[in-house]
DNA sequence: TTAGGGTTAG
């Protein structure tokens, strides 16, 4: 769930970061603008400085050939063009109607210029054109993607003041304004309101926003109730209302629920499309289910609904992601056979694939094909390789990615300094790691809290605990947050230095700071207290974990029985062992070393080892 | 002759 409102979370304009609902400079600006202008101004106002037709069409210049662009509906494809039109129609007298000046705020509106949209407004208010309930919309609507919802509310209230009546289309645009900024709770409360009300009724529109907002949520189940609801009603599901849930679904991996209501959907005479069986297609790949995408392909063809270029990412991620690279190749050689080009996202998928099998210099293959392709890189593709290269060690082959990118024309950003620095670090050449992070801020790319972390770790990690130091003084300096990543690796480090002491104080001080240890914490600590043979005290903090809603990982498990194993311990271990299968966790490459070498001893118990080996399978 | 949603991939 977080992970989808990650993606769709909106920010606030880019001129200032104050937090929702807080007005910003810019558009209180606006709004204080937002008020009607006087009538007889703007009567006199056109009267007085009323230009000749031949003098105004000259201000239009190359814009006026055959069709005059402001009396045709105009078709804008740039900002810069929008703004140069609306600027001739405020030459012209008599001025054109309301009509004309919002037909270029939709434009403008639709191509995302939502603050344009709002000075453009406020403009046409100034010379005296009277906004309407379209442009009260359209303004609304703006406020909405700027996730400013007080503005939009603030909107309403000038609907009232104009004896303007809001409709179904304002109040669907302030529930996806909601919806946007991620509160469903509250656009649910509009919808309540219009179905109490009666007057207003929400249309398949408006239902549909709705259902697109519980599924941001993960609120499967409302949607679902919201669906059965429009059957009862007037506004029947579309293709738009079963696809959003069924997409939904997959997502969460109820692909057999996403099944039949897809089989619901067919069945009501509404044809599934390609995002249809797209969203199927990934549910069923992400759980590994082949044979059921190919069966699922070859439906869609059979109907003359073909795969595009999202069918055949999704299947080539999820085979990359499985370490089937090569079948990967082979559905990259089928799309190309269909004419549906490659794009920067297919191979990305196929570089991700073969640096997660280490497989580096097929990796480089990959990416240089795409560059041969045509300018189609960006940033997060180089960074893909350089992540593989630092993982794999080879930090001066990731380098030499790094210093290609301006012939790319792409700007590091400062997750591909981030990457970098930890591959610098986890090479153990922190002189360089240093060097890119005063580099970065010289290129104004500013280190975040992730970069500090990353230069934290690899101090911590290379015996300069001292520098450190310095460095979380250089955060809490800069008011940064510190977090429980953070004191983690602070906690590993004093671990590794040998001062489990102040390890442990500084963990048992962590709730006074409002922070709660995760399983890394727990891990850490964990192990620290293995090291020093203190099983007793391990064994309680992984009690402890679980006391307080943090259950242990794979890794946990691997590291007490390690512990344990090591200190001699064998049947504590293998009572850990065995806890461990049984909750879905296997031996790791060195723990099981360590459990062969004690069987070749006679020393533990060979019932367990099939138990293990077939975990691990 | 103008306003809202519209679903899919790293």
């Amino acid at each position: 769930m977080l992970k989808r409102m990650r993606k769709t979370l909106s920010s606030c304009c880019s001129s200032c970061s104050r937090g929702r609902g807080m007005p910003c400079c810019l558009h209180s600006t606006s709004l204080t603008l937002f008020v009607p202008v006087n009538n007889y101004m703007s009567l006199f106002h056109s009267q007085s400085s009323n230009p000749t037709k031949s003098q105004s069409q000259s201000h239009i210049g190359n814009l006026v050939r055959e069709r005059d662009p402001v009396r045709s509906k105009p078709k804008l494809t740039t900002l810069e063009d929008a703004l140069k039109l609306f600027d001739e129609m405020l030459q012209r007298r008599p001025l054109p109607s309301v009509v004309r000046f919002n037909q270029i705020l939709t434009q403008v509106s639709k191509l995302k210029h939502h603050s344009a949209v709002i000075s453009l407004n406020k403009k046409m208010r100034l010379v005296g054109i009277a906004s309407d309930v379209y442009s009260l919309t359209i303004i609304m609507n703006c406020f909405c993607h700027l996730n400013e919802m007080g503005f939009s509310f603030s909107v309403l209230g000038h609907f009232f003041k104009l004896g303007l009546q809001p409709n179904v289309i304002t109040f669907t645009t302030l529930i996806n304004g909601f919806v946007l900024g991620n509160r469903v709770a509250e656009a649910a409360r509009i919808f309540n309101k219009m179905v109490e009300g009666g007057h207003c009724k929400p249309s398949d529109v408006t239902y549909n926003t709705l259902i697109k907002g519980f599924c941001k949520m993960g609120n499967n189940s409302a949607a679902i109730r919201l669906l059965r609801k429009m059957e009862r009603g007037a506004c029947k599901p579309d293709i738009f209302t079963y696809t959003t849930i069924i997409d939904s679904l997959c997502k969460d991996t109820l692909v057999g629920d996403a099944m039949n209501l897809f089989s619901e959907m067919i069945s009501r005479g509404i044809a599934p499309n390609v995002i249809t069986y797209t969203s199927l297609i990934d549910g069923v790949c992400k759980l590994g289910k082949w044979k059921e995408a190919t069966r699922l392909l070859n439906e869609m063809v059979s109907q003359n609904i073909f795969p595009n270029v999202y069918t055949f990412n999704v299947l080539v991620d999820s085979l990359c992601k499985e370490g089937m690279v090569l079948d990967a190749e082979s559905v990259v050689q089928m799309m190309i056979q269909r004419d549906v080009e490659p794009n920067v996202i297919t191979y990305s998928s196929l570089m991700d694939g073969y640096c997660l099998r280490g497989e580096m210099d097929e990796a480089r293959q990959v990416f240089d094909l795409m560059v041969s392709k045509g300018s189609i890189a960006n940033v997060h593709s180089c960074n893909i390789l350089i992540n593989g290269y630092c993982k794999r060690k080879k930090i001066d082959e990731a380098k030499k990615v790094f210093q290609e990118m301006p012939c790319l024309k792409l700007l590091p950003n400062t997750v591909i300094y981030n990457t970098l620095i930890d591959g610098f670090c986890k090479a153990g050449r922190i002189g360089e790691a240093k060097k890119l992070f005063s580099e970065m801020q010289g290129c104004g790319q500013l280190p975040n809290v992730q970069t500090y972390t990353i230069l934290f770790d690899g101090l911590c990690s290379n015996q300069r605990l001292s520098t450190a130091i310095e460095l979380l003084k250089e955060m809490e300096g800069k008011k940064m947050e510190l977090d429980i990543v953070i004191f983690t690796v602070l906690i590993e480090g004093l671990c590794k230095a040998g001062n489990i002491e102040s390890a442990k104080n500084l963990f048992c001080g962590l709730s006074s700071k409002g922070l709660h240890p995760n399983v890394r914490t727990y891990n850490v600590m964990i192990q620290a207290l293995c090291d020093e043979g203190l099983l007793v005290e391990a064994k309680q903090l992984l009690r402890e974990m679980e006391e307080r809603g943090c259950s242990p990982d794979g890794w946990t498990y691997n590291i007490i029985i390690r512990g344990f194993i090591n200190n001699k311990e064998t049947s504590w271990a293998m009572g850990l062992i065995q806890e461990m299968v049984e909750r879905g966790f296997s031996a790791d490459a060195s723990t099981m070393e360590l459990i062969i070498d004690l069987l070749s001893k006679d020393k533990i118990d060979p019932a367990l080892l099939p138990l293990i080996n077939d975990s691990s399978l």
